[in-house]
DNA sequence: TCCAAGTGCGTACGAACGTACACACTTGGG
DNA sequence: CCCAAGTGTGTACGTTCGTACGCACTTGGA
């Protein structure tokens, strides 16, 4: 197939795909190749090797994420619409669903081995923080921040619903006690 | 070497040692053979396959964190002892060092693939939980565990020190408001 | 002392991997 | 229409992997 520009695209949602369904430790070209409907050489011809896909992989998926989290808060018009937006980021369907938390998990224990993605890693962790700024006070923001990532977490592991009103309580006195 | 009964326990913590330099994705039989100074076979006569070394492992590391966990919440005398060793449990060197922290991401990512292990991280929160409801109220310990699961990561991926002033308000402001 | 029973390991094999590369195919200027 | 230049792919190679297994070695009862 001459000419794709979407080729490249299409083999980087498909590595994310494999990764959130087997994990990086089986993650290999011939998985991703059939998950794209790409031929095996199509991904040594675009991508220079395995580690490469799973950066640059990892990079769009933390693109896409950090744009809906500062969708989501940018929506917020006031402090209290942002507590509600803050809850929605961690109980919400949207942002915490099963394939981003297991992807997010598969970046943070792969960027531990590997400089690029750790990079990437703090790269997402900051723009979360950029985005929170946008309402709450530096403190406020580290802590709230902390607080999304652990919940979020738990959550997964836990496989039980949250307590929204709980949730919702934590944000609050969070966001109007650290200062 | 006949009957050495801590060839297991040695062959489990090397397992942990290459998963903390390495990754899952690469760790191999003979990385942790190496790394335990035991031969390639010791490995396959003690243990049924990889899956259950990392599974062995990741449950031996539950098992001392969860222990260390606990004793430093048993080892508070009233509340404020408690938020205390709550912000230790954060900060301090002795719980969240790097390996450690490594090695919980990476219990967390392969359990997402891996049932055994999945139910080793739930096991580890509901220790978690246990230890902080000495001290605190059941939503509070939830949403305790949360912060510190959440500030540990960010902490570690920040590879930044962490400001115990603000760690110690967060915890109070979450022990006290949270009900 | 001797020898079965059990313990532990060196080695080898098939499978799966990452990657290279020769080659088919498409394309656009002449 | 033609053919060089460029685009994309099927295949094969060397490596590394998990695992099996024959065989050496240790041990304890007779």
């Amino acid at each position: 197939m001459a000419n794709d520009p979407l080729r490249k695209e299409r083999i980087l949602d498909a590595a994310l795909t494999v990764i959130a369904e087997h994990g990086v430790h089986r993650t290999t070209h011939r998985r991703i190749a059939e998950a794209a409907g790409v031929p095996l050489g199509s991904l040594t011809y675009h991508f220079d090797s395995l580690e490469t896909i799973l950066t640059e992989a990892f990079r769009r998926l933390g693109e896409s994420m950090s744009a809906h989290y500062d969708a989501v808060l940018r929506g917020a018009a006031d402090r209290s619409g942002a507590i509600d937006a803050v809850t929605d980021l961690i109980c919400g369907e949207t942002y915490a669903t099963p394939r981003e938390l297991t992807l997010i998990n598969e970046m943070y224990a792969y960027g531990n081995h590997h400089d690029d993605v750790g990079e990437l890693g703090r790269q997402w962790l900051e723009r979360s923080w950029a985005s929170l700024a946008l309402h709450f006070t530096p403190p406020a923001c580290r802590a709230l921040d902390a607080l999304i990532e652990g919940w979020t977490i738990h959550q997964f592991v836990e496989r039980k619903p949250l307590d929204r009103a709980l949730v919702h309580t934590t944000v609050t006195v969070v966001a109007e006690g650290v200062r």
